[in-house]
RNA sequence: GGAGGAAUGGCCGAGCGGUUUAAGGCGCACGCCUGGAAAGCGUGUUGGGGUUCACGCCCCUCGAGGGUUCGAAUCCCUCUUCCUCCGCCA
């Protein structure tokens, strides 16, 4: 979410910033809507400081022993008008939220401007894209000659866009999340988090998944009859992670907070169809080591480049080339004031594909979330920032060691630093 | 799943429908006192919001949301969380 104030004080520039990213905000209805909402407020708050001072007045009066008939039916009236005015105030305000949660986050000043996936700028890249003395084949193929993966038996039991692994495959996609979880609280200084993958809509809220993209996830009717609402699957740690801080003034001494978690994510992918149908990149379900840093506003963007670093170390570790993006303007995510992805070499494809995306998403989730530190001074409580990044994404990251590591006679070769995780350095089949 | 109990400021802890503008204590900050400190005394100390050039004024906030009432921390309803016991379970 945006400051309330600067939308409501300059709604043009607002709009302007907001324009590059593609969001078309209606100044004209904004300032409408608030010049309501003042006229109703103010006049909700004086009826309210009437019936204060005049039901007190009663109570004195009763004190003295008077009659209080008369008096009553005068601050009645009170009552009537305050209700109605509260009732139409609480109907503009919750227009104005409404609003107010529809509206993405501003682009940092160095964000390129851009449409779309094509206007991103290659920001580096790390080793060479994989060259092999034979026609490469993707994971699936690779999965099936080593009867490690299926996507058959996941299709039977629960539909498209699911898979199971078995044997070695699993392994590795256990021994993956180990290294990285090692990785970055061994090596960067992340506290690991075990975390629910069941949440409120309020959490989701927070982080900006709703109300606006709630047809991205899974919600869980049985929820509803448990009392306190529904429940969603987690699409992302993201959303666990940065809601440790909801509704928190963290101490200063504390920050930053830098959280890290393996879950498995949900995503339900509507308007995805017919997009990466095969095998493993894109699924209903799959595991992701998540980092998250919680920061004061002044070493968000520092954290920021830290934390692709942290990303990136991963991708070393597993000898595996890639190139970091700066996302533009048009294709960044509906909280993000800066984001750079890191793009993985799938030979299969003779491309860079995305295996990581790290965001500084500055105070926006953290307004929504009411998440707040106190500086050493002791003043009034400061939004914090919140920024987040995979570590990497698994599944992902399985399909690149597989298809990065193949050999021509079927079997894969796998990075050093996987073999204590793994126990072993490659697979045969 | 069943039966009870609880939730009040940074912490502890009072609170009869109206002198509560949430007592009192602890902690913290500032001041007085002191050579300096302690003790003592005094003042301040939740968070959010509105309005104003500003000083300020006002509204909301006693787990959450409704309701009753001229007036609710206090009465009623629903929910959440925690505690005790029983059952079930990993």
């Amino acid at each position: 979410m945006l400051d309330p104030k600067r939308l409501r004080n300059d709604p043009q520039a607002i709009a302007d910033a907001l324009s590059s990213r593609g969001y078309v905000l209606d100044v004209a209805a904004l300032e409408a809507m608030e010049a309501e909402r003042k006229r109703l407020q103010v006049a909700t708050e004086k009826l309210q400081a009437r019936r204060n001072t005049e039901s007190k007045a009663i109570g004195q009066a009763k004190a003295r022993g008077e009659d209080i008939a008369p008096y009553k039916a005068a601050v009645a009236e009170i009552g009537e008008q305050l209700k109605a005015n509260a009732a139409e105030l609480e109907q503009v305000q919750a227009r104005l939220q409404a609003l107010a949660l529809d509206i993405p986050n501003l682009p940092h000043a160095g964000v390129p401007r851009g449409a779309d996936e094509n206007d991103n700028v290659e920001l580096r890249r790390w080793g060479a894209p994989t060259e092999l003395a034979f026609e490469p084949q993707d994971h699936v193929v690779i999965g099936e000659r080593l009867a490690g993966i299926d996507f058959d038996a996941a299709a039977a039991m629960s539909g498209a866009r699911f898979v199971t692994l078995a044997g070695p495959i699993a392994r590795l996609h256990r021994a993956l999340a180990q290294l990285m979880l090692d990785v970055h609280t061994q090596q960067h200084g992340y506290q690991e988090r075990y975390v629910p993958y069941l949440v409120h809509d309020h959490a989701l809220e927070g982080t900006g998944q709703l109300p606006k993209f709630a047809d991205d996830l899974f919600r869980i009717d049985a929820g509803k009859t448990q009392g306190g609402g529904e429940h969603y699957l987690v699409p992302t740690a993201e959303v666990p992670l940065t809601n440790l801080v909801r509704e928190q003034i963290v101490d200063v001494a504390r920050l930053p907070l830098k959280f890290v978690a393996h879950t498995p994510c949900f995503r339900a992918e509507a308007g995805s169809h017919g997009r990466d149908t095969r095998g493993m990149i894109r699924q209903h379900q799959f595991d992701k080591v998540e980092l998250v840093q919680i920061v004061e506003p002044e070493q968000s963007y520092e954290a920021l480049e830290a934390m692709i670093g942290h990303a990136e170390k991963v991708l070393q570790l597993l000898e595996l080339p890639y190139r970091v993006m700066t996302l533009c303007t048009g294709d960044m995510g509906f909280g993000a004031a800066k984001t750079y992805d890191l793009e993985v070499w799938l030979p299969s494809q003779q491309a860079y594909r995305e295996i990581s995306s790290c965001s500084n998403c500055e105070a926006f989730q953290a307004r929504r979330m009411q998440a707040r530190f106190r500086d050493a001074q002791g003043g009034k409580p400061q939004l914090l920032h919140t920024l987040n990044g995979s570590g990497v994404a698994v599944g992902r990251a399985l399909i690149a060691v597989l298809e990065n590591g193949q050999q021509a006679d079927g079997s894969v070769q796998l990075p050093k630093a996987l073999a204590k995780y793994f126990g072993g350095d490659c697979i045969t089949p």
